[in-house]
RNA sequence: GGCUGGGUGGCAGAGUGGUUAUGCAGCGGCCUGCAAAGCCGUGUACGGCGGUUCGAUUCCGCCCUCAGCCUCCA
């Protein structure tokens, strides 16, 4: 039974979808006007871990994932660059589907974008001025009214009486109250605009959400993540607006992931101490950067170095090593171990204990290798199922064990039939008793971070 | 100040009211010309102080401490 934690209870319940084998799930993407760091790829291996496994326990999801195309800093990095704002989100959500593809993670079913939406964005807003929940202020922007809604604060544990103690008191906007936030901005001249009963303007961000969530998912619906920055404010405003349209509940069950940290602090445009997915897959291949995701718990920090990222690969080559000269055969995995897995998955999706059986199947194949091959063929099929499941370990081994990250100058002067050649060399030398000069040419390759590694069947070489 | 969530062995990171997480690193051994990989063996880990209990790292209270949110942020 899938048990997933549920911000809103602050607990963990077993998973029931609304329509039975059907799953709706809705997650906050990216703000497409740079490229993604280390944090944008966390949400996004984590959710196609939550999908797969889903879809592995016969569920039909319906997967979304938005892209918000249309905000503040949009505006303000075209104006910068002196670009057009749709040329520059189109460039950013072209690099965001390669670094995505480049993670293993799978496109979701639909990907809506916030300029699609205006339309609906304008229809919800529309209704909640008729409710009184919006009002136009005396600028000219309409606003939510948050103490209007009896609930506000629920999913982030706090209430209304403590936000208005704490608020930062801002003169300069038009919002009656303090929490009131922006639904629909007028439009500056020369910025981006659309047609609106309150005039030409864009939506404000949380109300992009609410409209693309239930336009693609309807006003119900079950799962809806992102990252726990966006507890508050924006997934609890969308609950306030959504809910103060339909007067029912919005989403079942709200999932956040944990943050990316660096150095203990976590990682942000803000603090500038940001990662981007490029610049990593130039220093690691994009599996140790998927597995490294997956060794923290999805709500636990994760923190980022180059040592963890280092362990993150060598764990990866142990899994690999063990896969080695194993086929691939249409074979029956083992039970024992996929009931191992789906235990450590159907529990809030724990990935570091469901890695962990990966590791007890890797230790199996390694003892009973040469003893007995059948089993060795099963076990291997089970390692490789168990990988699919988290979007791993679908690489021929030898291809990953050999290759070099994108910017790795590891290696740099040997090719692969230079590689050959020397091992040829040393075997020759190995042959003739040369052993000074057969552990020359290793040292010379291994200085050029190639591992020699003599085996029954000869030798063979890897990245170290 | 308010609200969340943490503090686990050398590092990373799960988990549990009493019995081995797992990976990396270390140590001893096997294998090897030597290595590498692998195998076998090997670690008085659970922030502090109280409480509940036959027994707590695990439950409760307090304290210390870290991170996050309360302004845009995945």
């Amino acid at each position: 039974m899938l048990q997933i934690y549920n911000t809103l209870k602050r607990k963990k319940e077993p998973f029931k979808p609304i329509h039975e084998g059907k799953v709706g799930m809705y997650v906050c993407g990216m703000t497409v006007y740079d490229y993604c760091h280390l944090g944008h790829a966390r949400v996004m291996v984590v959710f196609d871990v939550v999908v797969r496994w889903l879809r592995s326990l016969g569920y039909e999801v319906n997967y979304v994932r938005n892209i918000t195309d249309i905000d503040d800093k949009i505006i303000n990095r075209a104006n910068e660059n002196g670009e057009e704002y749709g040329l520059l989100t189109e460039r950013f959500i072209n690099a965001m589907h390669e670094d995505a593809k480049s993670l293993g993670v799978l496109p979701p079913d639909n990907e809506p974008r916030a300029t699609g939406h205006i339309d609906k964005i304008i229809q919800l807003i529309d209704q909640l001025v008729k409710k009184d929940y919006a009002y136009v202020a005396d600028n000219g922007d309409v606003y939510y009214r948050v103490n209007k809604f009896a609930d506000y604060g629920k999913l982030s544990g706090k209430n209304i009486e403590e936000l208005v103690a704490g608020a930062r008191v801002d003169v300069a906007e038009a919002k009656v109250d303090p929490l009131d936030f922006v639904l629909w901005k007028l439009a500056k001249p020369d910025e981006p605009s659309w047609e609106s009963p309150w005039g030409a303007g864009r939506p404000g961000w949380h109300i992009e959400c609410s409209a693309m969530s239930t336009s693609c998912l309807g006003a119900h619906f079950d799962i809806h993540g992102g990252g726990m920055d966006l507890q508050f404010p924006h997934h609890e405003n969308e609950i306030a607006q959504s809910e103060g349209v339909t007067g029912k509940q919005f989403v079942n069950l709200w999932m956040h992931n944990g943050f990316v940290r660096v150095a203990e602090e976590k990682m942000s445009k803000s603090l500038g101490n940001f990662f981007t997915v490029r610049e990593i897959l130039q220093r690691y291949q994009p599996e140790e950067v998927r597995y490294f995701i997956l060794t923290s718990h999805y709500r636990s920090p994760l923190n980022y170095s180059d040592e963890n990222l280092d362990l993150a690969r060598h764990a990866l080559m142990r899994l690999y090593t063990a896969l080695r000269d194993t086929p691939v055969e249409d074979v029956a995995p083992v039970t024992e171990y996929m009931t191992m897995f789906a235990q450590a998955m159907n529990d809030d999706f724990n990935t570091p204990v469901a890695l962990s059986v990966l590791f007890e199947v890797a230790h199996e194949i390694n003892k009973l290798r040469d003893a007995d091959m059948t089993l060795t063929v099963t076990l291997a099929t089970t390692l490789r199922t168990l990988g699919n499941s988290l979007g791993i370990l679908q690489d021929d081994p030898e291809n990953y064990l050999k290759a070099a990250p994108l910017g790795s100058d590891s290696g740099a002067g040997f090719g692969i039939e230079q590689i050959e050649q020397m091992i040829n060399r040393r075997n020759q030398a190995r042959s003739e008793r040369e052993f000074n000069k057969a552990d020359q040419i290793r040292d010379e390759l291994l200085g050029a971070g190639i591992v020699l590694e003599d085996g029954a069947g000869g030798t063979t070489w890897r990245r170290q």
